[in-house]
DNA sequence: TTCAAATATGCCCATATTTGCATACAAGTT
DNA sequence: AACTTGTATGCAAATATGGGCATATTTGAA
């Protein structure tokens, strides 16, 4: 892990709303899912990936056709830089964390089963899942 | 303060090292001293504290001939991100320290006097104030 | 083995960023 | 006012980066 790969992963505003819906959320997202959060388009988003995994700051494994991530928790900086990005960022990008949440209802069985969605898919599960 | 200034301005060796000086010191630096402990061009380092005061990592003040900067304490994030970097950066860039710590004994009452110096400059001193 | 869906990547172009040098500016001294 | 010293900045060439598009790759299913 080297710091200023990190640092440069980072400073970029679509990489930090990536990390933000990971450091937030705390879980395992899919590409699609991320995509579907940031309201960006699917090689923005994979690129984006791709740099903050080539940093250090995210791992992934593919779980069939999807492919997941998370944040890198081997490392003992790592884990303390996420803990004050949680903090602090909480009050930022919260649209990005609002469509997240949407979107995660779409899951089943807690793994995903779609691909990139439309905005009227996530509002209509939405309002089915409040109904219950 | 912009979260992906202060990540940008840190994704590069040069500035990372300028903002370890701070955080392990714990002192107002000016940048003749700076100069001395990275052993970089004066141009390099004045450009490089001109983007990190650009981000809000820095303060600057000038004192008479010198400018002192010194860590934003202003800023909650940064400051527990100072935190979490004087931690796990210690270990790293530690010759810069070293070159600091002998640069430092050149300061009469506490303030920075000379403009950069040779090395040979920072032993004779470093020796004289050894042996006091 | 063919197809479709999810993800990754190569290429191009516009725009930033970095680097080194020369020079400008600012303050103190003579 | 001229000179020296510490610091900042403008410029130009080299390099890196980001965004968009098309296409490749991987996998599961038919």
């Amino acid at each position: 892990m080297e710091y200023v790969s990190v640092f440069k992963a980072l400073g970029d505003e679509t990489r930090l709303r990536i990390v933000n819906l990971f450091v937030q959320s705390g879980e395992r997202l899919c590409v699609c899912e991320m995509v579907d959060s940031l309201q960006s388009p699917q090689y923005t988003v994979s690129k984006a990936l791709g740099i903050l995994r080539n940093a250090g700051v995210l791992n992934s494994g593919r779980q069939g056709t999807w492919v997941y991530n998370q944040l890198n928790e081997n490392d003992e900086f790592l884990k303390s830089f996420f803990k004050v990005l949680k903090v602090h960022l909480a009050s930022k990008y919260l649209e990005d964390l609002q469509r997240l949440k949407k979107r995660l209802f779409l899951r089943e069985n807690g793994v995903c089963v779609v691909g990139v969605a439309l905005n009227e898919q996530l509002e209509n599960e939405y309002q089915k899942r409040q109904q219950k």
